[in-house]
This record gives structure tokens, C-alpha cells and sequence, in this order.
RNA sequence: GGCUCAUUCGUCUAACGGUUAGGACGCAAGAUUCUCAUUCUUGAAAUAAGGGUUCGAUUCCCCUAUGAGCUGCCA
């Protein structure tokens, strides 16, 4: 059985390429018949932010990403949440302790921060490893006896546990997506693995100890991941768990659209569009931040131009549904370079599943929108005016300013269409016409196409001329759907009452 | 700086060691049209550089360059 974790920090709003973490994750699960979990890594207590955990949530949910198993679901292993599960951690560190795997570290934050710069300051480079373990403060050093020992890890209260990298081992290591990789232990440090400050383990022991216990099979996580690689791998040796070792997979990175770097939470209001898959409010007031779900976009458009951004199913086809992504997914066939995300083709994603909703589902976007602006209509009035304009539209919120006029007849209008076709004949040129449209009885599309060219031919005026000023007059502006669909639709009354107000 | 990973049109990407290096977004031109769009047609646009291996290299190897990630008692 194939159970894979999605396991977020909850620091603040989940973005975009940890949606993208999470949705390969789910597509790899759901095509194995697998299960996804959702773990919350809150081991961090200094950069916890409250509703963070909730907008996970509602972000996978919104993503059509369900979870299986896992908080605000619950399982057979639970807690999924890793601060409610902070007895379990100490037994695994001091197991790898008493093993010889791990040892006390009694060095302050203040101490290694000043070490670290001394030697930064010589030129050198600092590293807490095999070299220097036995000259700090800690249990390895041969000046700390058992006695002292067991004194200060009773009476002190910052120690930690630091994992005893090896300093002579070559780790290979396999990946799905990149293949073998190696790594010396000698580059390696001793990871902090557990803090007494807060009896919490850090990621490396809880991230390692709960896939465990969790039996997770695939860890599928983003390429930062990739240099604790070889940690991870030295923990299971060390707690005997190699056999029941899960595969890795290391995902590309999503990087910014323009300049350098990894997309950021930062980016995305500098640059003019959304990194958050929904808008975060932070409960203490801060900085709030765009989301595509409030910017217009529709999840299942979203979801597919995520997908994209890092696997391709090798054919051309790039407008997928989640279940036919569910298909077609195969881990081989992620990328091993970074992806630079493009706001412009997110844009086209959303066109095309716009362009592809039924009139009524469309309708149901408009209403809410349509309420807002104090308007109401009958369902097939609302319907069809979305068939005349889904074409038109890109994100869901442009859907009522394409319908505007539809129901509201224009306040103003647009001068640069009106000085681009003024001329001094029009007013009286369209006050003839609305006349003679007055004479048409069988107000449909087809019929008032018909008259109208005659009438226009007939009286010799030029066909734009007069198109546009009429149009002008009805809708304001120079866009919108054919104009004898838009008078079909307002009717004979409204049609000529706004072709008779325009000044 | 050290370690690791990567490199095909501007961007996302395709190509058993043999293709006129394909598609998509965007861009440009044209067609259609009463407008704006849509749609259709066409076009410009790439194998980072240099060495090998090979009859033949985008594909395998080496090196250089460039980019990225990591280098916390963050995840």
C-alpha cells in the first residue's frame, strides 16, 4: 500500500509550489490506489502563526485535494500533529544516544553564534562536526564525567541532542526524479536533533521517526530538501529502519517569473500576481496577501498549470482534469530543473476551463456578483448573457463587468471610442436609425441583421460609422457581442430608450 | 567560501545515439467581423562554451561557465 505525506509547517500561508508539493503527491498516491496524509510539522514553537493550519486545509480542499488520513481527519495514528506528539521524540533521541548514534550538547545559542563568526572573521569555515565535537561542550568532550553529565541534563534546561555524523562514509542515496546521488559524511554537520528549551525534536528526528511510524512509503518532497538527504538516510541506518526505508523523490523548484531565485511568499504582490492559492488574513493584524481563489481563478485552472509547472504526460496534451492527472502522473517524468512560474500562462489555464462551463455554470459565478451590484435577473436571462460572453472573459471576477451592460444601461461613455468615431452626422444619422428601428416588429437577431443592412445600404452610410456609434450608444464602449444579440436580448424598449439618451 | 543539484526557443517543455529539433504560452503578421474578443492561417524564436567517445551526440563522458538549493537549537 502506497501512504504518502504531505507535511507542512504551519509558519504561515501555505504557497503555491507547497500546493504543487502536495498535489504530486496526491496524483502519485491516488494512481497507486494509496493513501495521502496530511502531517503538521509544528516543531518550530518561535514561528508558529494561528490560522495558519486551518488555511491549509481549506487550501487543499479548495484544490480538490482530499486528504485520507491526518489532522482535521484523524486515522489510526494519530496525532497527526507533530506538537502533540512530543513524548514520543525523547525515547528515539536517546535510543540513537545510548546506540552511539547521538550526544549532549550543552553550547549556548550566544556561544556557537560568536564561534561561528570568529572563524568566518579568519577566513575559515564553521562547522559542528567530527573535527571540533570533542572540544565543545558537550558529552563527548573527555573533561564531562557520567556524573556531571546526568547533573547538568537535570538541572540545565538548554541542552540539546546532536546527531554523531560519521566522518568517513560515502552515502549513496537514490531518487526518483534525479537517480543515484552521493554524498561524503565528512561535508557533513551534526544536526540538532532534539531541544530541551521546548522538548521538541527538529524536523530531521520527528520527520524521519513519524514517517516510520506512519509506514509512509514515498517521501515526494521539493528540492530544498535534497541536502538533508543524506541525514535522513543516516538516521534510518542508525535506528535500524533501513529496510522499511521509504523512496524519495525531490521535486524542482518553483522559481520567480523574472530575476533570481525561488518563488517567494514575498513575490507575489511586488510582481502583480497571487503566490497563495487563497487570500490570507492574518489573525494579528498584519499584511494580508493575494489569492488566486479571490483573483478569479478557477481551482481545477490552477491545479492543471501547477501540475505542469515540473511533469508533462509526453504528449501534447495540457488541459487535464484531476482524474485523468491521476492517470497519466509518473514520477520519471518530473523535471529535474527549477520551474519559472508565468503568471500569463496561469491566465490562459483559467480562460480555457472558463470556456469550457456550461451557461448555468457560469450563471451561478455571475449571480453572486450580480447581487452585489444590486441586479437580478431571471436564470435564463443570466444564462444567456453568459453564452455571450464567455468568450470574453479570463478570470471569474471579469464575468460582471463583461455583463454590466446587459442589465444596466450605460452612465457614461467611453471617450475614446467617441472621439475616434465622432462625426458631426452621427447624432442625427442615429436618431434616423432609431426611428427606423422603431418600425421593426420581429425583434430577433436574424430579422434586425437583415433591415438593418438594407436600411444602411439604402441610406448609404458607412457600415462602421454607424455600427459603432449605435453600439456606443447601447453599451458605452466599443466591445461586447454582436449588436443585434445585445438588442435581441435588451429588447426593442431599452435598445432604442439608449440610443435615444446618449448626448 | 564549502557541499549538492541542474542547464533545449523569452517562458513551460517534447525528442530508443540517426527528426527539416516538435508542441504550448507570450509576441508579430494576415484572414473573418459592426466593435472587443473568439476562431483560423502564417511567422520570428532554442540544444550554454569547449573537448572527447561514436559512422553519427540535444541525448553518453570530462571540463568551463551559468543558475539554483543547502550551509540555524527553521522547515
Amino acid at each position: 500500500m502506497v501512504r504518502v505525506r504531505f507535511a507542512p509547517s504551519p509558519t504561515g500561508p501555505l504557497h503555491m509550489g507547497g500546493v504543487r508539493t502536495a498535489l504530486y503527491n496526491y496524483l502519485f498516491a491516488k494512481q497507486n490506489g494509496g493513501e495521502f496524509i496530511l502531517r503538521i510539522e509544528d516543531t518550530d514553537s518561535q514561528r508558529f502563526v494561528p490560522g495558519a493550519e486551518k488555511y491549509i486545509i481549506e487550501s487543499l480542499n479548495w484544490c480538490g485535494i482530499k486528504v485520507d488520513e491526518g489532522v482535521g481527519v484523524g486515522g489510526p495514528h494519530a496525532p497527526y500533529r507533530q506538537s502533540e506528539r512530543k513524548e514520543i521524540y525523547l525515547k528515539y533521541a536517546k535510543q540513537l544516544v545510548d546506540d552511539g548514534w547521538a550526544y549532549y550538547a550543552f553550547d549556548t545559542p550566544e556561544s556557537l553564534n560568536s564561534l561561528r563568526k570568529d572563524m568566518e572573521d579568519k577566513g575559515e569555515t564553521f562547522a559542528y562536526n567530527y573535527q571540533i565535537r570533542e572540544k565543545l561542550d558537550t558529552s563527548l568532550n573527555p573533561s564531562m564525567d557520567l556524573e556531571i553529565l546526568k547533573e547538568r541534563l537535570e538541572k540545565e534546561n538548554h541542552w540539546v541532542i546532536r546527531f554523531k555524523m560519521p566522518s568517513d562514509r560515502a552515502i549513496h542515496m537514490k531518487d526518483l526524479v534525479r537517480g543515484d546521488v552521493t554524498a561524503m559524511s565528512s561535508t557533513l554537520d551534526d544536526k540538532v536533533l532534539y531541544k530541551r528549551i521546548d522538548s521538541l525534536p527538529t524536523y530531521h528526528l520527528a520527520n524521519i521517526v513519524d514517517d516510520h511510524l506512519m509506514e509512509i512509503t514515498h517521501v515526494i518532497r521539493g528540492e530544498e530538501w535534497l541536502p538533508s538527504l543524506p541525514l535522513h538516510y543516516m538516521l534510518y541506518e542508525a535506528f535500524g529502519w533501513k529496510d522499511s526505508m521509504p523512496e524519495f523523490a525531490h521535486l524542482p523548484l518553483l522559481l520567480k517569473p523574472e530575476g533570481n531565485g525561488k518563488l517567494s511568499k514575498r513575490d507575489g504582490d511586488k510582481l502583480g500576481f497571487p503566490v497563495f492559492p487563497l487570500r490570507w488574513i492574518p489573525e494579528d493584524g498584519g499584511d494580508g496577501a493575494r489569492g488566486y481563489r479571490e483573483d478569479g481563478y478557477l481551482p481545477e485552472a490552477f491545479v492543471n498549470m501547477l501540475a505542469l509547472l515540473g511533469w508533462n504526460p509526453g504528449t501534447e496534451q495540457e488541459i487535464m482534469t484531476m482524474d485523468e492527472m491521476i492517470k497519466l502522473f509518473s514520477i520519471e517524468k518530473v523535471n529535474k530543473s527549477g520551474a519559472r512560474f508565468s503568471p500569463q500562462k496561469a491566465l490562459w489555464f483559467n480562460e480555457q476551463y472558463l470556456r469550457s462551463k456550461s451557461n448555468s455554470e457560469l450563471a451561478i459565478l455571475l449571480k453572486p456578483q450580480m447581487e452585489a451590484n444590486g441586479v437580478s435577473d431571471t436564470d435564463e436571462r443570466i444564462e444567456k448573457v453568459c453564452s455571450l460572453i464567455k468568450e470574453r472573459a479570463t478570470l471569474v471576477c471579469d464575468l460582471w463587468s463583461l455583463a454590466k451592460f446587459y442589465f444596466v444601461a450605460p452612465e457614461e461613455y467611453d471617450q475614446k471610442v467617441y472621439a475616434k468615431f465622432y462625426k458631426n452626422e452621427n447624432p442625427e444619422n442615429l436618431r434616423i436609425f432609431a426611428d427606423f428601428i422603431e418600425t421593426i416588429d420581429d425583434f430577433t437577431t436574424e430579422n434586425l441583421n437583415e433591415r438593418c443592412h438594407a436600411f444602411i445600404e439604402e441610406k448609404q452610410w458607412k457600415m462602421g460609422q454607424i455600427m459603432n456609434t449605435t453600439r456606443l450608444s447601447v453599451v458605452g464602449s466599443n466591445s461586447g457581442a454582436a449588436m443585434w444579440d445585445i438588442a435581441e436580448f435588451l429588447g426593442k424598449e431599452e435598445t432604442l430608450k439608449r440610443m435615444r439618451a446618449i448626448k
